[in-house]
DNA sequence: GCCAACGTTGGC
DNA sequence: GCCAACGTTGGC
């Protein structure tokens, strides 16, 4: 089992929409970057645990646990021309995007804040997300760096 | 294959 | 809203 870290801007879409969501599951679409679709489509097996974290909002942190509900499958966002992720070169044969589908899990007693996470550098080295300017959206996470994160909860 | 221009991400 | 960092695009 690994460990995967996955950004979503709360407004757009947040731990509370997923938890709201039929089966509390939903699709992750819409991601068009090539190494968080690799990520996706070659290495998120069902059962994975993933930190969700809440970026570009007033307080950046991981608020809750979800699991990978859903292997890899094509983006069918990419195909809709009406949809804002629309990408007319990815080709229903063969398609360029992919996406899992995840589920939520638990919500943390409180959020573990990018702050907080950034005053433990020392314990946290190449933690992808406190390495600076790194703006991937999906994110393989150690087990060392998971279970340190969760004992701050 | 290089690299300048451009668009996006995301913390602050 | 600003802007640094980074990925992608496209001319050459």
């Amino acid at each position: 089992m690994q460990y995967w870290l996955m950004k979503s801007e709360p407004e757009e879409f947040s731990f509370e929409d997923l938890k709201n969501r039929p089966g509390k599951t939903e699709p992750w679409d819409g991601v068009r970057n090539y190494q968080a679709r690799n990520f996706m489509r070659d290495d998120m097996k069902k059962g994975d645990c993933i930190f969700f974290y809440h970026s570009n909002c007033a307080e950046p942190g991981i608020v809750g646990i979800a699991t990978v509900h859903k292997e890899a499958y094509p983006d069918p966002t990419a195909f809709d021309p009406e949809d804002a992720h629309y990408d007319p070169k990815s080709d229903p044969e063969k398609p360029r995007w992919y996406l899992v589908d995840v589920k939520y899990k638990k919500k943390l007693k409180r959020t573990i804040t990018l702050k907080e996470i950034k005053q433990h550098a020392d314990r946290l080295e190449d933690f992808p997300l406190v390495r600076k300017g790194n703006r991937l959206s999906v994110m393989p996470v150690e087990k060392k760096h998971w279970d340190f994160i969760l004992g701050l909860e």
